[in-house]
DNA sequence: ACAGAAATTATACGATCTTATAATTTCTGT
DNA sequence: ACAGAAATTATAAGATCGTATAATTTCTGT
């Protein structure tokens, strides 16, 4: 008998990990299998066999598969919010520049992204019917509008204008930046993503000209 | 034997629709379907059961089910987009009044709504995946942004400010809007509809103060 | 009154889903 | 070297899914 293929037989015929890798792999996984098909990729089968095992390790590592996608939500905000961080932190110190790079990064293919938002529309949908995965985003979503009230809390300190209320404003900002990014994935024929740069920093410059220095709350 | 129900025997055992009276039928039970299950709810067992008959009518008047909810999409769109502008019509015709009314039925019960939110993002994620659906999504968010631009513009004129790209700054608003919606539902303690009304107003006071004359395209 | 068209039901098939259980394999510690 | 713990596979059971097909019922037109 003559090995036509000299297929590299593995010695073993599967690789044990530690939990805290499967776990994460499962996680990368399932986020690959969402971008791919939406909701339809939220299934133990698909994502098992994207990760290259057999169903139950699923089962075994996560219980139920809720808690996978709800993992696999913490590793893709975490991841996210990093990339930003590490942009804004890359810029120089004033902060006109560092709120600049906190922009262009919003704007930047790697959040600016068809593939991104399908994930999160995902999540977002599962956020509003399960208070387990409600808990993850509002933390989340609490640190990124925090991070948004410190870089304009400089800004407005550094050139001297007024905000009524940073928390407020901070959410508006937030919400403008999300909605263009909701608006250009699901019409990415309707702007491009150097003009959400220059929207953001219309609506900086409302800020400048005083138009959030009123108010009561 | 003694008739300890007298229940209303039906002389009919089904009632036989127009096909266009039992699209409509099916598409609003898809729609409460969603509203309570979420993408799950997107099934033609459950969309049946909940118009009260069986699975084949579905079939019958669509073929597939992805047609049901291309038509649940466009029955949601144009009755939301038509309760916005019954809102505006009903103003005062000055444009400051007319917008006005445009921003508070953008955060009146009826839209700022949770249950709307849940529908809308289980068709931002068959939009991401779908052509036919994505077509439909670009038609309505089109007259979406048209109708503002339509009130942007009218205030411009009447107050006097410029505004350098009117369909780009429509955009803006339109995702300050949507930002804030998604925003509140996913985190309703975060602020109140009446402060996403506030930072609405703050945004067009940015407007009249010209932070949007200058933009380049 | 009644024939025929179309709406609706009834039923079935194959695929995919989640989860549970038991058997097997890997690797670590001694 | 080897025993045992834990990771992983293997397998199966029961739901639910979408869609096709044929039989039945309703209602309209003449």
């Amino acid at each position: 008998m003559i090995k036509t293929k000299p297929a590299k037989k593995p010695s073993t015929r599967f690789r044990r990990e530690t939990p805290e890798d499967r776990r994460r792999q499962l996680g990368e996984a399932a986020l690959r299998c969402i971008v791919k098909h939406g909701n339809a990729g939220v299934s133990v089968r698909q994502i098992s066999a994207e990760a290259g095992v057999t169903q139950g390790l699923i089962t075994h590592h996560f219980g139920e598969i809720n808690e996978l996608v709800a993992y696999a939500f913490d590793i893709m905000s975490e991841g996210l919010l990093q990339a930003i961080t590490a942009a804004v932190n890359a810029a120089p110190p004033s902060p006109r520049e560092r709120l600049d790079a906190f922009i262009e990064a919003s704007f930047s293919p790697m959040l600016f992204d068809r593939d991104v938002l399908g994930v999160w529309v995902v999540f977002w949908g599962l956020i509003l019917h399960s208070p387990r995965m409600s808990a993850s985003q509002q933390g989340e979503y609490s640190s990124y509008v925090v991070t948004v009230e410190g870089l304009l809390r400089d800004l407005a300190e550094a050139e001297g204008f007024a905000v009524g209320n940073l928390r407020l404003t901070s959410i508006a900002f937030t919400a403008l930046l999300d909605g263009l990014w909701l608006a250009w994935c699901l019409n990415p024929a309707a702007f491009r993503p150097e003009d959400g740069i220059l929207l953001c920093r219309n609506w900086i410059e409302g800020l400048r000209r005083g138009a959030y220095a009123e108010q009561v709350t």
